[in-house]
DNA sequence: CTAGGGGTAAAT
DNA sequence: ATTTACCCCTAG
């Protein structure tokens, strides 16, 4: 990609995401005096904040405000060779969802900035799991598949959608077959268009479509009801009010990059980034909250 | 102070 | 050649 300077970290982005979201785009003084943000900004300038800003509206949304020729004099060099289907609905307000706390998860290990990576929860994988575990002749169909992992895990609001844009995902990339209203696991190749790296889906390593299926969730490091749960009672006991404004940044960002991730659905990769932004700035709020309090709502042993 | 329009240097 | 952090300037 570009090329840093001084590149703009992980939590920095993600503060300065928080902020607009608290505060509103273009009150830059505002967030950068908010304590919440200033331990994490306190480097950079209003100015800086109001371009950084603009430089990631240009990648997030197509049209931010300062790109118009570098886009529009771009010509749009596609080369389909397969015409899929992945019309993404952008302009589709229909689905809202209720207030309800969606804690993100943050990985174990280091907890530190600028090194705070991996580990975010992988549908790919959980899908890939309902199948193999489901052992369906012929395959599962959607709902089986939603059903299994909302049973066995936290499912979000929105999972349903979420879901679908995922099976439709793997589906167009080889990675899933779809037959009569079925998916099961694509034998082996997958790759299809350009650049493609392998997912790593293969924490188990030996086994993946073999059928020793017991319901080993070692390594996957998604959160059950029950350790959600958890986790809400100890930022219960927190002070209220902090654990209020934590947990409402922590959610506001999630579903914002839920959102950005539903727009951007073709690039999982964009939709990566974004989710790891969010997952950043959660830990960087927590921190943040109790200066010294390692308080992590981290899961996993 | 903010929104923008410009522009530069540097890294990919 | 493009991206991007950062800078400068001007009009509100």
């Amino acid at each position: 990609m570009g090329a840093p300077k001084q590149k703009w970290t992980s939590e920095e982005e993600a503060a300065l995401k928080a902020g607009v979201l608290k505060h509103g785009a273009g009150k830059w003084r505002t967030i950068l005096k908010d304590p919440e943000f200033s331990s994490v900004l306190y480097l950079r300038s209003n100015v800086d904040l109001k371009d950084k800003w603009r430089n990631m509206s240009v990648m997030a949304n197509g049209w931010g405000s300062r790109e118009k020729a570098r886009l529009a004099l771009k010509r749009v060099q596609h080369v389909p060779k397969d015409d899929n289907p992945l019309a993404v609905a952008i302009a589709d307000p229909s689905d809202e969802d209720s207030g309800d706390v969606r804690p993100i998860q943050s990985s174990s290990g280091s907890p530190q900035v600028g090194g705070s990576k991996r580990s975010m929860i992988r549908l790919d994988n959980l899908i890939m799991e309902a199948i193999n575990n489901l052992k369906e002749h012929g395959g599962s169909n959607k709902t089986t598949i939603g059903t299994y992992i909302e049973e066995q895990y936290w499912a979000p609001p929105n999972f349903k959608r979420l879901l679908s844009m995922k099976l439709k995902f793997l589906t167009a990339n080889g990675k899933l077959v779809k037959t009569k209203r079925k998916y099961r696991i694509a034998s082996a190749n997958a790759s299809s268009s350009d650049k493609k790296r392998v997912p790593s889906m293969l924490r188990l390593e030996g086994r993946q479509k073999v059928s020793s299926p017991k319901v080993d969730k070692d390594e996957i490091i998604v959160p059950t009801k029950a350790q959600i749960d958890l986790e809400l009672q100890k930022m219960r006991s927190m002070t209220p009010q902090e654990a209020a404004a934590a947990a409402a940044q922590a959610v506001a960002e999630a579903e914002a990059a839920i959102a950005e991730a539903e727009e951007a659905a073709r690039e999982a990769e964009a939709a990566e980034a974004d989710a790891e932004a969010a997952q950043a700035f959660a830990e960087a709020a927590m921190k943040t909250l109790k200066g010294r309090n390692t308080q992590r709502l981290m899961i996993r042993a």
